[in-house]
DNA sequence: GTCTATACGTCGATAGAC
DNA sequence: GTCTATCGACGTATAGAC
């Protein structure tokens, strides 16, 4: 299985993935060259070839497989066994920011370099996250339609809750003066109220 | 005054920094050359730096007259003539979203270059970028202080708010579904909610 | 699977003519 | 104030040796 040498295809691929996200992260598609990601893991720039087709597919990749693992981490994520609005917008939210905050680097390049997408690529990513915001909007629907939940437009109010979880990201940082809990439940009392849940 | 050639100082110093902020906005910094820049204005590369040292001073001066016109405008906007902190909130909200919305470009890269710019300038712009969150913070703890809000913590609600507010340069596009006023006033609603401001 | 070498283009910035 | 010409460095990507 494993070859005898210190190289191995699905391993180097891994890094390769690894460094790109560290440095795309850290300093942005576009300043960053497949020189340096081949430096960070130790090969020559030539040798990036063999595990991508080019600069752009990388990010593609990367990016693929974020919305790709999200998405399926919500599929098996436990529901409440209830209709009860409030309680599946409390699952939501809980999910949301359990599900960020550790992904750090995956959340922030998932945004920022949305425009260095190539058309199509950009169109594939795009439709995962609407999907994603269709979970969302689905349950301030029908909470707003209950009654449960005062929304004046459930598309806005997607939009804005969205917007004020995946904030947390710009300024969270483990061993700060809040815990992830503590964090958790503010946010999850502010967006509560945002929609006038009943509490 | 008036130069009598078709060419002017201060007309091509503008120039530069409208061009630089559309390219910058659309592409990002590290994307853009400055010969793309000469070349949407009309004049040669070299001619640019008649204009600017360098093109990270270009950058930096973008970033750094958005954040002095911001505050200055705040500065200016005549305040409630009341201390009830629901009222001194909304002015606030109000504000942002107007001042926000019509500057989609400059809100734009000065969230996104910020990683583009060198330690030194970095740390002006987030200096004026806390004062103007100080703002916000400010209104939150005396809400809280007064109980008029519900509010468990000062500096993330006042970071949730803004990031609420200011996602909403994301999506809104002008001619769309919603008007400016049902925007702000659909905002404005959700904010006061989620610090359980009485209403 | 990784290397060296290289093709070929573009970069930021400057020098000096006009 | 703008131009052309140019420097040296670096960009992505490929070819072919080992």
């Amino acid at each position: 299985m494993a070859r005898k040498s210190g190289s191995n295809g699905e391993e180097t691929a891994r890094q390769l993935r690894a460094a790109a996200l560290k440095l795309f992260s850290r300093d942005g598609y576009a300043a960053v060259s497949m020189r340096q990601i081949a430096r960070e893991i130790g090969v020559q720039a030539g040798a990036l070839y063999l595990y991508t087709a080019d600069k752009q597919t990388l990010l593609f990749d990367l990016l693929n497989r974020h919305m790709e693992d999200l998405l399926q981490a919500w599929e098996q994520t436990p529901k409440p066994d209830t209709t009860d609005p409030s309680r599946r917008l409390e699952s939501f939210v809980r999910f949301h920011i359990r599900f960020h905050l550790p992904r750090a680097d995956k959340v922030f390049i998932s945004y920022m370099e949305l425009r260095n997408l190539e058309p199509d690529n950009f169109a594939r990513i795009e439709k995962q996250r609407r999907k994603y915001e269709g979970i969302l909007q689905d349950i301030l629907a029908d909470g707003k339609a209950s009654g449960d939940f005062r929304v004046a437009d459930v598309k806005v109010a997607t939009f804005a809750i969205i917007a004020m979880l995946t904030g947390m990201n710009t300024w969270y940082r483990d061993g700060g003066r809040l815990s992830v809990d503590m964090v958790e439940q503010i946010y999850l009392d502010m967006v509560l109220s945002s929609v006038g849940a009943t509490r």
